[in-house]
DNA sequence: AGAAATAAAAAGACCGGTCGGTATATTACA
DNA sequence: TGTAATATACCGACCGGTCTTTTTATTTCT
């Protein structure tokens, strides 16, 4: 065992990550975080600067976790659209479905709260979803060139579209806690991504 | 002015109903409303017991403007399938899009961050969104007795998959205040309607 | 109508508790 | 023995909420 304090801060990093995905960043205190890592304030504050400090480094654990289920299984798939579609089923099902982070969607749940109150923490958040939409929009042109695709489409539009309802399916979601709403959301995404094909 | 008093618990509702559009719930303190109404700790606990008290009577008067804003003009259109496009437009253009609540839409905002808090709060927006998933519903199955639209549809599905895509625009729009957001929802959404139509 | 009585509304001081954060002392480890 | 990790006590500010007093409206009585 190295470095002990490593394993603390990565610690400290998870249960943070669950505990703001359910009580949210604002309604999560110190003590609540202390109390899931059995540390105290001065064992916390050694290994962040700030309250906001612990909320950067659970952004990125959980982008870490969210690509590696999100992005499973897709680099071997050549067809593009299937590889929309697989992804689109992966983040729904294996990442929303399967309550990854225990109060749904960590980003969704992350952009909402944060947005207007802190400019900095909510432009990283926007930046993964622009980024999301932007390689499904890579692959959509892929699949244009590939000759998949009706004339005419608007894939930045359509990229966001994807987007879009996926993250409404985590607001629902994460409240109803009924998985019918993912479920559905896979469908209906399913059937809207066969309209854009050629026929 | 028969009532005073009256008139001083609506100021506190639609102040605190921006207040909370913004800040959140949590992340609002009895100090910021106190500072938007002008009052005091006293002049405002004698109109409401609690500041969960407040938030109900704060979700009352939003879903009060969202209907007649969403519902505006839309009694006279027989064609079902249309009336379903023009509400769409209605909550993504002239309510969302129209900054009618500083942070966006209400009701998403309070959904993600009080899910898993209050269980009450949040059955009662959740309760909001069931309603309106079945009034659209409602006139699809309108649309299909009127031979409007395609065999073997699930119209559950389809009204749900509606709603989680409003949803989906309102979490990324309070967040970039992009208008290309609800414009572009409104394309994709008139898109996927008309995929459902017979042809 | 105007003064007096009554009720409603608002002010302001105060409560215990918790907030995020700090400084210093102590412990564990190498 | 030196250093990294953690504990403990503490800080001022703020939290939601209560209580009593003062002010302001409204009603009642003459």
């Amino acid at each position: 065992m190295a470095n002990k304090g490593i394993l603390t801060r990565q610690n400290i990093t998870k249960k943070s990550l669950q505990v703001f995905s359910v009580k949210g960043y604002f309604n999560t205190s110190i003590n609540d975080i202390l109390a899931e890592t059995d540390l105290t304030k001065g064992g916390l504050y050694g290994h962040f600067a700030s309250k906001e400090d612990i909320w950067y480094a659970v952004y990125d654990e959980a982008v870490k976790t969210w690509r590696s289920i999100t992005f499973r299984n897709i680099r071997n798939i050549t067809n593009p659209l299937e590889r929309i579609e697989v992804t689109i089923e992966n983040h729904l099902k294996n990442y929303l479905g399967a309550d990854i982070f225990d109060g749904g969607c960590f980003f969704v749940n992350m952009l909402v709260e944060i947005s207007g109150q802190s400019e900095k923490m909510s432009k990283q958040i926007l930046r993964g979803f622009v980024q999301f939409s932007r390689l499904l929009h890579t692959w959509l042109e892929e699949a244009d060139e590939k000759g998949l695709l009706k004339q005419g489409l608007n894939y930045r539009e359509i990229s966001n579209f994807i987007v879009i309802s996926l993250n409404g399916a985590a607001t629902l979601y994460s409240a109803s806690k009924d998985p019918s709403i993912w479920k559905q959301t896979i469908n209906q995404l399913r059937f809207y991504i066969n309209q854009l094909k050629r026929r």
